[in-house]
DNA sequence: GGTACTTTTTACATCGTTGGAACAACGTTG
DNA sequence: CAACGTTGTTCCAACGATGTAAAAAGTACC
């Protein structure tokens, strides 16, 4: 059924290395014989059997990328990026899903195999410098936007301090006063992270930190934003602004407010985070700090392919890609 | 650096067939042999080559999938429930994009060997008949959602053309009579489909078709589904009513719709179809089709488990999964 | 002790490919 | 024409695992 290296040596009379050689671009072949062989390959459809490539070569030709979720549009469009990148280099993607638990991430992380994949790249989300193996058997691993835990590994993310610092900035710039925040998961470092830029960017406001405006949220969903929405609306003096820690938050805040009968931004100005495409259609659209996912996708497969094709001495990076404020309805802009 | 069986033979003084039995759990081993192999084991941290091991077996243990794009929410949400449902039958999941073009899909599809996944879920979208391989060099191959071409291919999808004709009987109950579409695109079997549908609806209550109410779409993405709510509004008589081939183009009609100061759905209902997460939280929500898409994920991966487990030889298998009514804001429920 | 049978282990070939070394053919040169 | 370097081809081993068959060890019985 299959067609392998020996049927085409065969059926152009020459040996399996010789077809091997044409098939891999080898200069030294009489062009009377690539003819032949390349006539042979045609005619027969050959493939080359990838597995068994590359138990000779030691490679295998896969990326590993652990996410969350790819439900979760943040993920569905990074991870998109990522296997777009990756393919430019030769690389298939293999998905693993962890649903963000720690038990999940463990095990997946101690699943992959330098057998299974040349390199990973991890989204972790509930990670702790603990579950990392001390020798992940050789395998290029790569963090992607967390960096939660202390572990000498290579990462790649955008300043989340100061981003969230960036989000907050812009509504205290507005006048805003009472500005809270929704989000809060000590189990989860970017929400820390984005904590701290939030306090940071208070204080520099002359506003004052108070525990009772930030909304804790364990999944960072929709219907979560929605109810802590509701919640800091009840309060006896409420917010005249948000800061959701990522966009899915600020959705769902979006309508809690519509649904309470008050409008963004007049009452309540909102901002979000990670510019999912839908972000730019919501009514009003929303305000959000943008990451550059290209250049992150990109950063993150060119350093673990730099892991694989050699370097593999050099101290963990930890690489900054860029992102922007993109300013939209929900908090005055157009 | 990496162990191999060898490795473990050695330490536990045994051959590596005998390891080999312990790791596959073949039943004769003396018991104070297996002891040993696995104390080996534990000590060295083995893991099976899965590549030479599926290279001896003739299985990859990788499943491909093939969709236009994951930053696409019904793609994203689809994939993820993909992966988890072929996890659970010991899969990992290989993804594919390809743009939704047609030259990519037909690349991809002539890509995939059967050395390199056992099996291939593919959701083309501008494949047309002859490009499917007259023989796939039996890979298993399981087609979803479209239904374009006549190939005999197993398939699962839901109704297209019974559940457009559900959603544009819903926009009909309500009264409407100028009832738009948006989506029309020659190239896409779905659309044809939905289409049908849409006409056939309009027939069974007595209401005409015009083409002028029918607004093409090359891409079904939220900016599209805008420019083409536009248009419609900005004919001497504009519908009252829009049926959206996806959610997508519905999202965009809701923002176009709110710029020209109109209300959904005092002055236009709109009907989406997907049932993204995020159609649950627009504003006003939407109202949409929503296929089962686990239902959708469990019986792809099912087929195509059965046609790699043996039955190789039963005719194209055609599975309908199921589908719902989702009925939101835009169409004036609760 | 020998035969027949069962259990356990081993050696060997094999999956499809590529790297390396050996070999063959060739034209050039002294 | 012998020696040589260059070019092209072939043979063999190897990647890490498993199937097969045969060898070895153990058991039971006469």
């Amino acid at each position: 059924m299959t067609v392998t290296l020996k049927d085409v040596a065969t059926l152009a009379g020459v040996s399996v290395k010789t077809v091997s050689n044409v098939v891999n671009g080898y200069a030294f072949v009489k062009p009377e014989n690539r003819r032949r062989v390349e006539e042979a390959l045609a005619a027969t459809g050959y493939r080359p059997n990838v597995g068994a490539r590359n138990l000779r070569r030691g490679r295998t030709g896969f990326l590993a990328l652990m996410v969350p979720e790819l439900s979760i549009p943040y993920f569905g469009e990074l991870a998109g990026l990522v296997i777009t990148a990756a393919q430019k280099r030769g690389w298939s993607v293999l998905i693993e899903q962890t649903q963000g638990t720690r038990s999940r991430e463990r095990e997946t992380l101690s699943s992959l195999g330098p057998h299974l994949v040349d390199g990973a790249l991890v989204h972790p989300e509930a990670l702790e410098a603990t579950d990392f193996p001390a020798d992940p058997g050789g395998l290029p691993l790569v963090m992607l936007g967390e960096h939660a835990v202390d572990v000498p590994i290579d990462h790649v993310a955008i300043d989340n301090v100061l981003a969230a610092r960036t989000a907050v900035s812009h509504l205290a710039s507005l006048g805003r006063t009472r500005i809270a925040a929704i989000g809060r998961n000590p189990a989860r470092g970017t929400s820390s992270q984005r904590l701290a830029g939030y306090r940071s960017a208070l204080a520099e406001a002359g506003l004052s930190y108070s525990d009772g405006l930030v909304a804790p949220a364990e999944k960072w969903h929709r219907s979560v934003g929605a109810a802590a929405m509701k919640a800091l609306l009840a309060l006896p003096s409420p917010p005249d602004a948000v800061f959701c820690f990522n966009d899915l938050l600020a959705i769902g805040a979006l309508r809690a407010v519509a649904e309470l009968g008050l409008r963004v931004p007049e009452d309540v100005a909102i901002v979000g985070f990670d510019n999912n495409e839908e972000s730019a259609f919501s009514l009003p659209s929303l305000t959000t700090i943008a990451p550059d996912k290209t250049a992150l996708a990109e950063a993150a497969v060119d350093l673990v392919h730099r892991r694989i094709t050699g370097d593999k001495t050099s101290p963990p990076q930890d690489i900054q890609t860029p992102f922007a404020l993109e300013i939209r309805e929900s908090t005055g802009g157009r």
